[in-house]
DNA sequence: CGACCAATTGAATTGATTCAAGGTCCGTGG
DNA sequence: CCACGGACCTTGAATCAATTCAATTGGTCG
């Protein structure tokens, strides 16, 4: 869609504090930081894959399409986040900029110590995936929106206040729901005064008990 | 549910042919061949994890519970597969038998040519699991059913009858659909003429590309 | 043969979607 | 500064795909 910027500033240090990450920063030649825009493409479906993207700032999502165009986003990247790890030497997904995010590509130094952080790190997003399947084949829209609530508020180790970068089709097409559905859902915790709707993006959590209890 | 019980034969040399899990094997101690009955706990969520197993006959699922009991098998395990890789140091998901399978335990030698294999068997599944992530979310009954079949016939490579190793109850829980749902799908397939029920577990493909183009 | 478990099929129900109408927010230009 | 347009979000009503509940059939094993 619109075209990144590499960033002329603050770009030579990361400011991630994940310890597994700072490890594989340390196997790493980390590039510069680029911004991409709101909705532009960081790398596409069949593009040749191999360097890791480590998330700066901002949101990103991981999505398949099936070949009429539906969507699932597979994830959500934050900031600390890596991706672009995948089988083969072609991506299988696409990676979008959900909110304007700042990029820092890094290139893989062939080593050994450096596939053993790898295999730390795919573990970690295959534990994520199943999460996700059991979500997507077993719970109801009100569970799938409570877990991915309580998911948000542990990572963004936020006490109360949960910002939503993504817009509701993106968290529709997350929890294998129609945006509607994830309106009247938010709709429902509110008139259970288990959230509060602060703006279209931030939600308050009064009631974070009840919110858990939802997740099963 | 009931013991499992060490093959007294032939359990020395692995049958397995896939170059990738030679390989893996060639990196580890591999144990004797133990068979596992139908619906025995092979590992339990909770249990250590830590070695791999080999599927050498027969068929594993491997699942996840909420705490209400609902399941969702996240995959089935054939001969040739690897499963029990996983993040930590806890087995987030439990594995079954399913009809009767020999199971060969790999203890890893902890070697970085081993993490290396490790990787390439992480990124796999990873691969397999968010194509289930796709199906899970945004298709529908006879999608699904059709893009389990589909995989079944090219696992099994084979040319037109494919062999169901689990129950009906297996693959709703797989395929995020309820056991009855299952069958109207399957004879709505059948009605189409795409399929034929020879048996309970056995069907014969008699369309693939209509049954390919119900996958999307 | 009878008991038991799995699978099929039918009928009623329901959770989520689809379709449709407003409402809110925000940036742009007069 | 305010009006307008467009994108996103909310809400309602109707519809539908899949589930639930309930028989019935089929297959297997003692």
């Amino acid at each position: 869609m619109l075209s990144q910027t590499t960033l002329p500033i603050a770009s030579t240090t990361s400011t991630v504090r994940d310890p597994e990450v700072r490890g594989l920063l340390s196997l790493t030649l980390p590039g510069s930081v680029t911004f991409y825009p709101v909705d532009s493409v960081i790398y596409g479906q069949g593009d040749t894959a191999g360097p890791l993207y480590l998330v700066e700032f901002g949101t990103v999502r991981i999505c398949r399409m099936t070949s009429d165009g539906r969507r699932q986003i597979t994830s959500f990247c934050y900031a600390g986040d890596v991706f672009g790890l995948e089988d083969g030497d072609e991506h299988q997904s696409y990676a979008e900029s959900v909110d304007g995010a700042g990029i820092r590509l890094l290139r893989p130094t062939d080593s050994a110590a450096f596939a053993q952080k790898l295999l730390g790190l795919a573990l970690r997003r295959f534990a994520r995936v199943q999460k996700h399947v059991l979500l997507l084949g077993r719970l109801n829209a009100n569970e799938k929106m409570a877990t991915f609530l309580i998911d948000l508020m542990e990572r963004q180790d936020a006490d109360g206040i949960i910002n939503l970068p993504m817009q509701r089709n993106d968290i529709a097409d997350y929890l294998g729901l129609t945006f509607e559905t994830v309106s009247r859902v938010l709709r429902v915790l509110k008139d259970k005064q288990i959230i509060r709707l602060l703006s279209v993006e931030k939600i308050e959590v009064l009631d974070t008990e009840a919110l858990a209890g939802l997740c099963e």
